[in-house]
DNA sequence: GTGCTCATGTAAGGCGTTACATGATTAT
DNA sequence: ATAATCATGTAACGCCTTACATGAGCAC
């Protein structure tokens, strides 16, 4: 068993790293790099090439991952793949059931800008909002493809339902956005549009 | 006028921060947190009293706030206000009005848990959606609460409107959070709730 | 006189990013 | 040839937090 100093307090994203290794399968960092870009970036933000190669690297060193190397059949380098322990699906899975709820952070730059209106023309207002409307109506859209993408592999079930919620929560952000750019014409100053 | 090189790139905090500020008023650190866990925490998370007072020290080297020590009327100690300077006036409106639009920074960690769902039990799934359903609510009821407060100054039309925002916000993460309790239900395997 | 609040800070350290280094294979 | 992609890392640094230090007045 590995060092007992190394398993006390984990950040989240060692968890997301060791949450994405617990679905089963071997993954190289470069894996686990593009499966959390294309999942986890919806409700969690997705970590870099060199922390997830750290993570791995603590992880293993807890003893919740183990690797090796492997040649690859034709081409390209050699890759390292990790593979979740008995020890480290034990401890994840312990996380998942025990941690406390923490309250999700945000941090909303468009929100930010809009809260100091005083400094801005309303047109300029306007365009922040337009700018973050299409960013969620775009991470909507992408959400609800990967909702089709999952929806038929039975062991994608709980992600898939996160994506589900993902694509409503985009739905949301946008119609909020639509809501504030009513509030800005109800509030007058404003030239109506066209 | 304060040295250039202090000048590029500073992070949203600190343009969090010089924002408290541009409302006008001569306030002090502590003011500063008070004022931040009141509004921006809806939105924008609230930097620890560290933090304002290091972002403080960086925003009067740039020559964006200056600061002087006040005696207090009657008891405690002396405290130091800032206040914004011209530049800093000018610094901060143009960071409003011409940064890119971010996408905001989210980090869900309630859905983290659920995407995780394969190591829950059913049960432990819906306690999670109710804990973080009752904090949404608790957030939408004093971000409904703060802007009765704020609706009739009208140098706070803006943040009012955010806050109405905020309130809106939470109200959905909370629907939302009922709308997946209601998919787990639906996925079976559950006894039905009394 | 004990503890709470106001008030301001320093120190240490963890989290996380960008930039850089490396090198092999594949496509053009 | 060269550019792009796969793949794995290191180094440097900035952001931000927690813990700690300090001290004064005020309430009980």
């Amino acid at each position: 068993m590995a060092d007992e100093t190394n398993k006390r307090a984990l950040p989240a994203t060692s968890w997301a790293v060791l949450g994405l290794l617990s679905f089963g399968e071997e993954l190289s960092g470069y894996d686990l790099k593009k499966w959390s870009d294309w999942s986890l970036r919806f409700f969690y933000w997705s970590p870099s090439f060199s922390q997830i190669y750290s993570e791995l690297k603590r992880l293993e060193k807890a003893g919740y991952a183990s690797s090796r190397m492997v040649a690859q059949d034709t081409g390209t380098r050699d890759k390292r793949v990790y593979r979740i322990t008995d020890e480290g699906m034990a401890a994840v899975r312990k996380w998942a059931r025990e941690a406390p709820v923490d309250p999700p952070v945000l941090k909303h730059g468009p929100m930010l800008r809009l809260w100091l209106g005083h400094l801005l023309e309303p047109e300029q207002m306007r365009e922040v909002l337009v700018q973050h409307q299409e960013f969620a109506e775009g991470m909507r859209r992408r959400a609800a493809a990967d909702v089709e993408g999952a929806k038929d592999e039975s062991a994608w079930v709980y992600p898939a339902l996160t994506l589900k919620w993902a694509e409503r929560y985009y739905a949301s952000e946008r119609d909020l956005a639509a809501g504030m750019l009513a509030d800005l014409d109800e509030l007058g100053g404003l030239r109506p549009r066209p």
